[in-house]
Parts: structure tokens; sequence; C-alpha cells
DNA sequence: GGCGCTCAGTGACTAAGTCACAGTCCCCGG
DNA sequence: CCGGGGACTGTGACTTAGTCACTGAGCGCC
């Protein structure tokens, strides 16, 4: 998959037009997008890289709603142009970003001339809603190891992780104790060897006969 | 507010179209319109009623998480058309309902010809997008006996519910035998009653001075 | 009046979240 | 090279929430 792949089933004039009328902008790893609260002044599409979606409860407690992946639109954004609100949760760029602002005008010109463009807009929105319907089922009813071991497994091939427990917390919506005491109990098992700012997985008996 | 709120912005010529074109349906209480799984055949408008979504986890347990007023628009039902998938939750009728149900094919039409159509079927999805980002919030951080005396607090004016344990857990996300327990400490407290299927308010020092 | 169903209450236990604090690793400046 | 401070991790003690198993109460209906 090339750059900006949502826009590729477009008609080629109405891709030339996104790409004239709309800003390239690159940003560094961690960086804040934007803070909840915060208006927003155009469409962003995510080119390269990864955006995280996160929210921060009244406890000060943090949790990851969702990514935005290369080839995605924030759908936040949408809903903030549309209603004036401002934003409700936080983006903090996860790697090296490559965004592209469509500006307001430009996006509601779109939306009336091009039927693909509102398909893949639609879609992406549709989409985040179930992405969220999904996490909301997750937090309510599964439990934290289940939750936790999921996690560990979608990023198991890569050997290792840099990450601290407090920010798996966040991933998983829960506190910083309870992940650290979930991964000791994994370690004790052999699953897994702990480290400052790092989970190393070990190679049981598991992957292979 | 009369009926059909959310059109009242639109050129008469759209509504028009609308009135012309979509199909009104009277629905009973306590059916169910949709279910997870089901793909989905219009865009439904809730003209007068509630709509109560939820969705029932691989335990079997179940969470509101959203209702549908007179006004609003099936924002999952768009989802579904755009991609294709099915409903991921399902809906079900809390008092007797009418639906308008609009045809995907002029569904299509007044978004490519209706700027303020557009508006409207997008703000409506901004809105559920925040909807579900704030219960993942409650859901993740906030205490139950909070989120309880919350919920009850919106039903108070009424003097007394007429719910079930099991059903106040459904809306809350948890589980039945929790909902009795902090109940029946707020009993104790003296601020409510408890009845089979009941909950009455106690006129408690708290309301005036 | 007894049968069966739904609803509510409860004890015992496990899981998860909170609080407080101790230990550890690591960087950085002196 | 050493010491201090900050970020990260470990842990005990406790509270809150969820689970399981079961009892009993209310209520409609033969």
């Amino acid at each position: 998959m090339s750059e900006q792949g949502v826009w590729q089933g477009l008609p080629e004039a109405i891709q030339a037009r996104i790409r004239d009328g709309s800003q390239v902008v690159d940003i560094a790893a961690g960086e804040v997008l934007f803070r909840a609260g915060d208006g927003c002044r155009g469409l962003p599409l995510v080119v390269t890289g990864t955006v995280r979606v996160q929210m921060t409860g009244a406890s000060g407690h943090s949790i990851v709603l969702y990514r935005v992946e290369a080839g995605d639109v924030c759908t936040l954004s949408i809903g903030c142009l549309m209603t004036g609100a401002g934003y409700r949760a936080e983006a903090v760029t996860e790697s090296p970003v490559t965004v592209q602002l469509l500006p307001v005008v430009l996006f509601e010109q779109l939306m009336a001339q091009s039927p693909e463009f509102r398909q893949v807009v639609m879609a992406a929105y549709g989409r985040r809603l179930d992405d969220l319907m999904l996490l909301v089922e997750e937090v309510a009813f599964r439990r934290m190891d289940e939750r936790l071991a999921e996690w560990l497994a979608g990023h198991r091939p890569r050997g290792e992780i840099r990450i601290t427990h407090q920010q798996l917390a966040v991933e998983l919506g829960t506190a910083r104790e309870v992940v650290s005491r979930l991964l000791k109990e994994l370690e004790h098992q052999g699953q897994l060897q702990l480290g400052r700012g790092v989970i190393r997985f070990l190679a049981s008996s598991t992957s292979s006969a």
C-alpha cells in the first residue's frame, strides 16, 4: 500500500484537487497534535506514521481510544468541524508523521461533489464507531489478564518491546500497579523477562510443535 | 420541538423530498429493530419515541451504549450502509416508536445535493462518537456507586422508577449483584425504598434548605 | 392453595483498583 | 568516580467490583 491509500480509489481529478488544495505537514514523534478542548482548523489525513488518540478522565487516568494509521482520516476532527465543539480527546504522534491538511472549504466541496470521497469519509466514521464499541465491551466485561495477554501477543513477533508499565496501563485503561503485578506473574511463569522499560518474550514451547 | 426536528433547518424542497421518498413505520415498545450481525436496508430516523442501542459481550453481559431519541438519525445504520458490514450492536424500542426510513438511494442523493443534510448527518455522527468516548471513560475510570447515584439522580424527579436490578445493571454495564448491594446500601441510608421492580425515592433533606 | 417464574438478597471468594512507600536503575553534574 | 534526583518497578494492605452458588420473596395462574 503506497502513500495516501484512502484516496486511491478516487477519480484522478479529485486526487489532484486534494493534492493541490491541501497542505502537507511533517511532525516529529511524541508531539501533541491537539488536546481536549482545542478547536480544529481542517481535516487531517495521516499519510505516514501513526497517531494515538487517548483521553484522560477526571481522575487523571488515561486510556488509548484508538490509533489513526497511515491512510486514515481523523474522524474526530470532522465532528469538531461539524458541531463546532472542541475535541474531547487528545492526539499524540507515535512516530514521525506526515499529515495532509484539507482546508474546511475543500472538504465541503469534495463532500458535495464526489460520491467516492463521501464513501471514504463515512466508512472511516463507521470504523471508528465500531472501534469504540469494541473498546467499551473490552473495558466493561473482559478480564485484565486476558486483555494484557492479547496485547502482548500482538507485539510478540518483535521479540521484545520497549514500553513502561505506566504506558501499558494507559493502553489498557488500568492502573500501573495492576500491569506490574500481572507482568510479574507472567515472568514467574517463564513466559517473559522484565527489564526497566522493556519486556522480552521468551521462546517458550507455545510457538511450534 | 415538533416532529422530525432534525430536518427542520433544511430547505422546504429537501424536506418535501424526504417526506415523499421515505417510508414511515410504527413500532411497538420492546421490539428489536436489529441485532448484532444484521445487515441494514435504509437510514432510519426516529420521529417519536426512544430506541436503546446496546451490545452484549462474549460473557453474555450487556451494556447500553446510547439512546436514539426523537429527531436523531441512526448513525450505526450509516456505518453499515457504507462499509456493508453488519451491525455490531442491537437496537430495542423503549416506547412506541415512529421511524422514518430513507432508502439508500435517497440518502445518497441528499448527501450529494444538500449541504444542510450533510451537516445534520455528520453532526449526528460526531455526537455519537462523543457519547461513546464519554462512556469509555465512565466505564474505565469511574466508581460504580457514583455512576449509580448519577443515574438515579437523573430519574429522581419522577418520584419512583419501575426497573429491575438486572436492567439497571445493563444500563451501567455491571453485574446485577453489584447493583443490588449498592441499592441496599442507599436504602439503609434512607435515600430510597426498594420494591420488586420499583425504586421509590424518599424526600430526604437534600432537596431544599 | 400450590406451582413455577422472575426478581432480590447474601455469603464467600477472586479480580481489580488505590494508597503508600521502598527499592532500583540510570543519567548527569560536580 | 561518586552522589543526587528522577523515572521506573515491586509490594503489602486495603477497598471496590465482579463471580458463583444458593436462598427466599413476590406474584401470576391454573
